[in-house]
DNA sequence: CTGAAAGCGCTAACAC
DNA sequence: GTGTTAGCGCTTTCAG
């Protein structure tokens, strides 16, 4: 069997005698071109299965149309959410996403940002791993002109347009709520510390203790299910006094709601739990979790948004004089309180 | 501020007052070239900061080390952890991944497919929407002679390797199970027609109560969390006879127990559960969730082997007389019976 | 309305 | 060891 090769604009353009620039353009719909010989190329493409090459186009055009996102995990419900509302707005001005998952790793994620910029990618969206505190990696994206646009996890350290949960706000409803309930002794399960998500959530806790005058707090890392589970088992078997649980996410949430019901606690009479994100898992869950949610969809949506915006802007201000450089944008997503049963004493 | 261009071979190759081809040899770790020049040149890409052009390089070579992944959908357990299963092996050999959801939707399954025959994936990954009927994309991928391997949902029609789950084992195993556990009126809520897995587990299901004398069998499509809370919801109210359940799917399984702790059910006494795929939240709802374990991990990683195989053996045979073409494998998983609460009465 | 020619950045014969 | 040249497939001036 022969090796055939793919059909390209040439093969086309020989078969029907003309010039390849003309079969370019009327595959393009470009005007100039006669709807008689527009009808022949077309017809003759069909034929011959012809499938543009678009490493080809790219590199002539150097515009690729693709989009690189770089994430922690995909397997978390909320990143996946944001990646759909990035598809979203991004499909329909005919961007494709390639997606790289940091697990956590700085050396994948710097891994990550260095194959999208090989592979120039017209945009880099991230949300950073929890161990990265250098940020070369994204220098050099910019370098290469590549516009970035943070989400969730952001750094102030390099200059660009970010989407952001209102986590203060968001732990801080949530902190407040457990009180409004009666809660005195409430413990914060809290993200890795250097990720402003975790501070941010950290604080919103504090500050609503603060704002009700209660003076304890209790602050322990802990972001997923086991140590979720590990932690307050230790601290029920300690004795710890316990009445209530703001957890950072809603597995953690859950693994504390499993160490609660084994110690014999009642929930929400004994020990009313919160989490944060509002992942489907809450609503499956016995007791349904109570939770804060933040809409990835609207996130993701968010983020195409803005870097559209901005690739707008480089194209308006392009070969003019006095251009003004492109105002970063920080678009902040709003939380909502969710109330199920695992925090509703019915006060 | 000027719009520097990106640094290029030609660059590196000017600012030392060498040829290009020099360059590009040094770079790629070539023979041939004298330590010292190679030293300079490398030196010289580091200053200005040189990102090889992977498009450039791409269409150069015929080869963009770039695979297609087709799927239904990323947030689901086992296929977020077939990708990372893909990712293992692919990695190891420079590959990088573009995942495409198809959403369950033909359309979006076309595109994806024909995007990829454009952007030339050196592989296709694919496991079929369950609206698929025709394969005429995938036609035309092989037409442009890219190797496709399927995953868990595939088609007889294109011939190619594939991976799947032994199904039928797994869902005679389970329904059996619930045999054993003295179910005589087992309901199987079952996945889309059409699909082979759904009828290899439906297939399952009734060989396992033939086995065992049971003539009675209800089978209803019902694949999701509603779907199964409705289902059985609506059974149970109708007074309907049930004392099993095994659901085509984990997230099916919970939303049948939910329906089944509303009516005042016990599980798994008065009515045992079983579900497929152990997602993990089979472990964390109440009870504890006995499902088919089938490893996602290992069919992407035998995924990403048959591929390797296939282009190892494209490369050996290229340039040869009498080929021997290519003998597509079929690579099957085997699953694994967990019981938990949910299923197990102690018999 | 169509064609010729150049070039995006890279690599691989083929020279020397 | 290194340079010259051509070309991957496409688009885009510039001519006519």
């Amino acid at each position: 069997m022969i090796d055939e090769k793919q059909t390209t604009i040439k093969d086309i353009a020989d078969a029907l005698k003309i010039s390849p620039s003309t079969v370019s353009r009327a595959l393009r719909n470009h005007a100039d071109i006669s709807d008689d010989t527009k009808k022949k190329i077309l017809a003759k493409a069909e034929e011959l299965d012809y499938q543009p090459n678009i490493v080809a186009k790219s590199l002539r055009n150097s515009q690729t149309f693709t989009l690189g996102i770089v994430l922690p995990s995909v397997v978390h419900h909320f990143f996946s959410t944001i990646v759909s509302g990035i598809e979203d707005v991004a499909s329909k001005q005919k961007y494709r996403l390639v997606i790289a998952q940091s697990n956590e790793f700085f050396e994948k994620e710097v891994d990550s940002v260095e194959a999208f910029i090989g592979n120039r990618v017209d945009g880099l969206f991230i949300s950073i791993a929890s161990q990265t505190k250098s940020y070369k990696h994204l220098v050099k994206a910019q370098k290469s002109k590549i516009p970035i646009v943070f989400f969730d996890r952001e750094t102030d350290e390099i200059q660009a347009s970010k989407v952001i949960v209102d986590d203060y706000e968001g732990a801080f409803h949530a902190t407040e709520h457990l009180i409004t309930q009666g809660c005195k002794n409430i413990i914060h399960l809290a993200g890795p510390d250097g990720l402003h998500i975790s501070e941010n959530r950290s604080r919103g806790y504090l500050e609503a203790l603060t704002k009700h005058n209660i003076q304890k707090n209790t602050i322990i890392v802990s972001d997923n299910f086991d140590k979720g589970y590990e932690t307050i088992k230790g601290l029920l078997a300690k004795g710890e006094v316990i009445d209530g649980i703001f957890a950072v996410n809603d597995d953690t949430a859950i693994g504390a709601m499993r160490a609660c019901k084994q110690a014999g606690k009642i929930i929400p009479t004994d020990i009313a739990i919160i989490g944060f994100g509002d992942n489907p898992v809450a609503q499956i869950v016995e007791p349904p979790l109570s939770t804060i949610s933040q809409s990835g969809f609207e996130m993701g949506q968010a983020v195409a948004s803005l870097f559209l915006e901005q690739i707008k802007h480089q194209k308006d201000t392009k070969n003019k004089d006095n251009v003004i450089p492109y105002q970063f944008q920080t678009k902040i997503i709003t939380t909502k309180l969710v109330i199920r049963d695992s925090s509703n004493r019915n006060i």
